[in-house]
RNA sequence: CGGGGCGUAGUAUAGUGGUAGUAUACACGUUUCGGGUGCGUGAGGUCCGAGUUCGAUUCUCGGCGCCCCGACCA
């Protein structure tokens, strides 16, 4: 992509309005536009991130045998009222309208209910069973008060796994798998140091659900870390009993604030028995199926990168998600000669299938470089008269800042 | 949902009951060419409505919007 063609170019300021780091960054690097509180879209920059993000998340989903679907955003009230989550004392952060006829309808802000009506269709018996759906979908959720950028939206893409198994014991086996899944996924996109595995509330059908924080200021949540075990606990959970169970003791517990950048659940025969998913078991008998539910926000896991990745002259994107592998940067000459050799090694590496950003821009070196250290592609490739004049490349890391040079015959 | 603050060009900011200023971004010219180069020219603005007033961007009220603190966050 040659930069000067590229939609969205970066600004100096952010606007005032918007006080997060993660927001104030990704708007002046032009990877999102501000639709209103708590709503933002996703440009270029940010899509691109963002599809990579999703893209290591799909390939984990289906690694643990997940199956994608989409579905909708619209949503039936009836399936809502037989699980009493349509009642706005009960749901406080629903988007409803009308339809035409006059008949209700809501804006889904998660998917339990209309994924166990649709899976009624098609499980029938045990041998229909296990079954893991997922999709990645914009969910609705009316809150109070946007906040955190795009850490906490009213409208945001979620990924959003259910399961379905005969009985909790392979219920169990399934939910461990959706966890270690969960663990590589952070590592992948690079926030692996900073994530905790953190027990807290587990509803009805269990004790513990497991929650995945990292630790950033940024963050609403309170967890209590146990470095070694790199494991947590929330303190909406944290008493004697809690710390028993896990075999810990608060001593070696300490506080950090957190963002839950993913969640996993075991829901137990709620959904399934409210909404009538049985299957008949291998003695012929109806049995309620048993479901859990595994969620993360792509959208929030950006912007969580954005908070801990980034300094104060831009984003450090992890290679595994930044928008582009190469920035490649042409501090023009007179003559000509540079941009010769910069357009060459651009089709070259084009070739070798690297994703290059190529400032190919008349700007100055200074506004090239600041750009590119706020835009924060992971690799610097920088060809001037300078670099020219022994045939090399100048190959800075934006996260270390190390230089190196190397010959431009061996790239 | 309780409390507080703020709406002036694309963005960031001054200022005023009487022709609205600066920076940046933008266009043109020129200059410069390894960390947002300098100069010149140009275009671009008072959230909406009502009230007070000879006159409102300024004061009052309402609306809309944004932000912060708290509550909430399945």
């Amino acid at each position: 992509m040659k930069q000067s063609q590229l939609f969205t170019k970066t600004r100096r300021e952010a606007p005032k309005d918007e006080v997060s780091k993660n927001a104030q960054l990704l708007i002046r690097a032009g990877f999102i536009h501000k639709e209103m509180a708590g709503v933002y879209s996703y440009l270029p920059l940010g899509l691109r991130t963002m599809n990579k993000i999703i893209g290591i998340i799909r390939e984990e989903m289906n690694s643990i045998d997940g199956q994608e679907i989409h579905m909708t955003a619209l949503q039936d009230k009836k399936n809502w009222e037989a699980t009493n989550r349509w009642d706005d004392e009960v749901v406080d952060n629903w988007f409803k309208t009308k339809l035409k006829n006059g008949s209700e309808v809501g804006l889904g802000f998660t998917h339990e209910e209309p994924l166990t009506i649709v899976m009624k269709d098609y499980i029938q018996s045990f041998r229909d069973l296990p079954k893991a759906v997922y999709q990645f979908q914009t969910k609705f959720r009316n809150e109070e008060r946007a906040k955190s950028g795009i850490m906490r939206g009213r409208e945001f893409l979620m990924k959003d796994l259910y399961s379905f198994n005969t009985d909790e014991e392979s219920h169990i086996k399934y939910y461990e798998r959706a966890k270690q899944a969960y663990i590589r996924i952070f590592d992948r996109v690079g926030l692996g140091s900073e994530t905790y595995v953190t027990f807290a509330s587990g509803g009805s059908f269990s004790k513990y659900s497991h929650e995945f924080q990292t630790i950033t200021s940024a963050g609403e949540d309170t967890i209590y870390v146990h470095e070694s075990k790199k494991i947590a606990i929330n303190k909406e959970v944290l008493n004697d009993e809690v710390l028993k169970d896990l075999g810990l003791s608060k001593s070696d517990l300490v506080e950090k604030t957190s963002v839950e950048v993913g969640n996993i659940f075991s829901l137990g025969t709620r959904f399934s028995t409210a909404l009538g998913l049985n299957f008949t078991d291998t003695e012929g008998k109806p049995r309620p199926v048993v479901m859990g539910s595994y969620g993360i926000g792509p959208g929030r896991v950006m912007g969580t990168i954005a908070e801990i990745r980034s300094d104060e002259k831009g984003l450090i994107w992890p290679e595994a998600i930044a928008p582009f592998d190469i920035h490649l940067i042409a501090l023009f000459d007179k003559d000509g000669a540079v941009k010769k050799s910069a357009d060459e090694l651009y089709e070259k590496l084009n070739k070798q299938g690297i994703e290059v950003l190529y400032d190919d821009r008349d700007a100055t070196a200074g506004e090239k470089f600041s750009d590119s250290d706020l835009i924060g592609i992971p690799r610097r490739y920088v060809i001037s008269a300078k670099t020219l004049a022994d045939n090399s490349v100048e190959i800075k890391d934006r996260a270390t800042g190390k230089v190196e040079i190397v010959k431009a015959s061996s790239l």
